[in-house]
DNA sequence: AGTGTAAAAGAAAGCGCTTTCATTTTTGAT
DNA sequence: ATCAAAAATGAAAGCGCTTTCTTTTACACT
């Protein structure tokens, strides 16, 4: 007999919507093979497979997740926590990262730690508890807890903006120490010597720690240094960037050049130089970090550190998939970043 | 005898992770108890509810979500889908959404729908799949399929970023409408009389439709009209504020006020003004939308709409929890936004 | 102590799916 | 046609929890 051809009984359970017990009795086979045409279709007769997906179709049966996670083991979610989700730069990383997992067949769940590790903590928790198969992290700095806890549930995670961390945990990022050392390079050729640096916290930050350490080692190595009073940690913001900047240029000796750790930090410099009467790049050279939009379109234009946040929100996405399909895959390698230089430096007024 | 002290034996399963029942045979209590001292611990005695924890604490139990919500039927999930996750506005709304069900012990699933009416229709399909108990959309132009969709599954769901919408839906957000005739109202009493506009574009976009149509409205109570060349629909984008505003300046009766429908325009119209030497706001006032931060820092400084992306994260997650734990809870009031005035705009010139 | 009532605890039946194992059907070589 | 091997299907046992219903225990009052 042809199988197409069997009449699909629609069975309203009134309540509720529609199983796949349902779906099965409609389309007139197992259970089974109902489960089949959704997760291996090319197990089941063509003919079979279609009649299933016809009584699907008819009863707008939609598969119930938990049912679902809680038979195969997997819930087919991927954590992300994010220190904060009102950033762009997390948010580019986090619109890609969705894209690709949602291609996949994942959903994409999220928490924001508020740069608290005590928070992460719990995010993790929580989202272990919601079941996620997988998971990725911002940095590497946080309670061991949450290392110890990944690894007894086996879930594979990988950490993201960063490209490596003690301990060997799989890092999707870039190298930041090396990053903050490359534009630290570019300015000692543009003839700099008198440098100051205004950057994030430390403390629960290693990007920032990573990139003071790069301008800090690479001045070291030319015989010069950069002494605690020229470093001024401040919450990201450009209004801290305007108070920091005033600080550094009303220094007895001010430097030459100021690294800012983030975008926002050197918008301040920029708009408080205006303020101050110095001028950029005439009197003093200022560097940004991340790259965002206003760095092109300021003026002076900012020279800056073009971070991947798509390649990061993408290899992230990436590995864990692969991860999850059991594939063997080496860690990620570490993202390029492009130094873009624009007008905010030049060469070092001669002293 | 003395509950509290008996001793707790731990079992060791070897592979995967203690369940419930591992909890319940360790305090020597049914796996009912258990549950119960997770759900509603002040149903079970103290001592007892002691011993529940402490054997939970020593075998590091993390509930099982799929399992709890194929049994309660409810997943503790909340699902959000925004145009785009890369967005400081969306970011900020986000964020406070996340926080407040996060402290309800919820977790916040997100998906990106790019602007794009049916990628969000398969997005919703998604969540929904895997099971979240409520919901929030932006804005209301969208397939009905995704409303039909809601209301068979009966879910929870509210719309943001607006404060009413055709059909009933709960909004949670304010009145871009009312909002955008405000502003103009000020350009008015300012002595504006030949207005444009540069907005994002009207198709699947309600707010900046209402945006629009707020303008539009207030200037024909006044006899004054906005004829369509002088509305300009752009990509959202600081370039493309520049060309937009260049476009205008061009025309051979420039206006005096121009209104963007969002301040990435407005910025680029204010930097687009020091290339084309015209002064703002001597020749012409500039209105920016959304107040993000450049609003307040750049020259002249921006005067932008306040909007309260923090607030309807909160009223979201409030109307959506309340829905969710079977309160009566009545459709949150629209809220307010906040005109700020700043140095972009002024008087009309003399005509 | 003894009784009645309310509170606390337990037993057991699923929630909707996946997956193993057994059975049936199909295929392809003879 | 026939048979062995392979492919397709079905039956049924859970996955780890919640929740209803029942039984047990605690408590207040004579």
């Amino acid at each position: 007999m042809n199988d197409e051809k069997k009449e699909i009984v629609i069975i309203d359970r009134g309540h509720g919507s529609a199983t796949l017990n349902d779906v099965a009795q409609a389309a007139g086979v197992s259970p089974a093979t109902v489960s089949r045409c959704l997760n291996a279709p090319d197990v089941v007769r063509p003919a079979k497979r279609k009649r299933v997906f016809k009584a699907i179709e008819e009863l707008s049966y939609v598969p119930h997740g938990a049912a679902r996670a809680l038979a195969s083991r997997r819930t087919r979610m991927i954590g992300a926590i994010f220190p904060s989700l009102d950033n762009t730069l997390f948010g580019g990383m986090m619109e890609a990262l969705q894209g690709e997992v949602a291609a996949a067949g994942y959903t994409l769940v999220v928490a924001s730690s508020a740069y608290d590790p005590a928070q992460e903590l719990k995010d993790v928790r929580n989202l272990i508890s919601s079941g996620i198969d997988a998971l990725t992290l911002v940095g590497a700095s946080r309670e061991l807890a949450v290392y110890e806890m990944i690894r007894r549930k086996r879930i594979p995670y990988v950490l993201n903006w960063i490209s490596k961390a003690e301990g060997g945990h799989p890092c999707a990022g870039f190298d930041n120490l090396e990053a903050a050392a490359r534009l630290t390079r570019y300015l000692l050729d543009l003839g700099h010597r008198r440098f100051a640096m205004i950057s994030g916290h430390f403390i629960n930050n290693d990007r920032a720690m990573a990139r003071f350490r790069g301008v800090e080692s690479t001045l070291r190595e030319r015989g010069l240094d950069l002494p605690p009073e020229r470093v001024l940690e401040r919450r990201f913001g450009v209004d801290e960037g305007r108070e920091a900047f005033r600080l550094l240029m009303s220094m007895p000796e001010p430097p030459s050049a100021v690294i800012c750790g983030a975008d926002p930090f050197a918008y301040g410099a920029i708009f408080e130089s205006l303020d101050l009467g110095v001028r950029i790049p005439g009197d003093v050279s200022v560097t940004g970090f991340d790259d965002m939009w206003p760095a092109s379109q300021i003026t002076p234009s900012l020279t800056s550190v073009q971070t991947p946040r798509r390649e990061i929100g993408i290899t992230v996405a990436k590995y864990l998939l692969a991860k999850l399909s059991g594939q063997l895959i080496a860690d990620p390698r570490p993202i390029e970043t492009r130094l873009v230089v624009r007008d905010s430096t030049g060469p070092a007024k001669h002293a």
